[in-house]
DNA sequence: CAATTTGCATTGCAAGCGCTATGCAAATGG
DNA sequence: CCATTTGCATAGCGCTTGCAATGCAAATTG
């Protein structure tokens, strides 16, 4: 018989409060992206955040305060999760177009997700809230881990400074593009695949003459 | 004594219902435009659009019905801009690159503008609501566009269906893109140019083997 | 000219939104 | 074990939003 309560009362996993606290604030972060995704931002309420994360007001108010704040975590974390992504390249011993392959590739994960289009609406909407830093705070640092990146993969190509930024945000167009077309629902990928293609040559064009190989 | 009179009543000028409703309803779309580039789709209220357009809700309502009619004359209005700004490229007698050039600067006019920042965030919003017609028609008739204007500017050019579809595709991806990092509050226009210049170019490689000249 | 139609202004309302405040539950630390 | 802190649920509120309804003004028509 004590066996048989023993088994019960394993079943009520006490759980920190660290714990409770990242699985509460992952469920909200996730909530909101799949809601932005799926209804859009403007229909991105706070109710529907809470209603899609299994919670109440009170938890989101806890962790985060009030809306802005639930927003402001879901860029945070996009971001972090976006440098993350890229800092994983693994580019040891490849050649310059397997390299080109790789950046577009792994970069279009990000773009071309739920969670980007999240970034993508929370932000514009900013904008058109105020002019504050929000929107540049991150946009700089997003700009920062790109250009970081960028170095360590094309370490060996010499390219003028200028240059490189250029073709740095003319890739950033180019996906960013691509997403813009997806969320407005009209996403085909075999296109998606030949447009990218499209872009890795451009920059393979540019860059293979200054590569050391 | 009359001559005064007469000269007092021409200052009342009488207009027809034509003249009214086409006037009322520029300003309604104008204003939509102005406050969406100003302060983003969320705070463009029914509330907002008639105030910047110095009329009452009595109006927008008698016109449009609601605001989602408001909307969708955006769009309309938008389109026909956009193939109208299209349709006024005079490429005669010119070489390749120079149509190339002529054509995007031309889409950039648009994608460039608070027109085009307006139509996509309408688009956008009504992606969000539902996945209705809206936005596949409007998608559709300037895919049309686009196509009917690429064929008439490069009909010299021998290219395969598949490929011309992608180039063009994929410019639109460009200009969507640049447009995007602009409405994000980040423009600078030299940037943009050399973005532009990149995209021409791509454009220029793949045509020129096809071309006439 | 008068009746009718069209254009527009005003008023008020139902619903939804973001969030304050309060209180109970769960975890922590001494 | 108990006091304290942290996590979360609930209720309610003020304000905003979209828009239905009504009535007056201006243009049109016969």
């Amino acid at each position: 018989m004590t066996q048989a309560v023993r088994k019960h009362s394993d079943r009520v996993q006490r759980r920190s409060h660290a714990e409770r606290t990242a699985e509460t604030r992952r469920k909200i972060i996730d909530a909101v992206v799949d809601s932005i995704s799926d209804v859009g931002f403007q229909n991105t309420t706070a109710a529907e955040i809470v209603r899609r994360a299994g919670v109440t007001w009170g938890a989101a108010q806890h962790h985060f305060g009030d809306k802005d704040g639930i927003l402001i975590a879901v860029l945070e974390d996009s971001f972090g999760h976006f440098a993350r992504r890229l800092d994983d390249i693994n580019q040891k011993g490849t050649s310059l177009e397997k390299r080109i392959d790789l950046f577009i590739d792994r970069a279009w994960e990000h773009f071309g997700g739920a969670e980007y289009r999240s970034t993508f609406e929370i932000l514009l909407n900013f904008a058109g809230s105020d002019q504050s830093q929000p929107e540049s705070v991150w946009q700089s640092e997003m700009s920062q881990a790109w250009q970081r990146i960028w170095t360590r993969i094309f370490s060996d190509v010499q390219i003028k400074r200028q240059r490189a930024r250029l073709l740095q945000q003319y890739t950033v167009s180019v996906l960013t593009g691509l997403a813009s077309t997806q969320m407005l629902g009209k996403a085909n990928t075999q296109d998606n695949l030949d447009q990218l293609k499209l872009v890795k040559d451009t920059l393979y064009r540019e860059l293979r003459d200054q590569s050391k190989k």
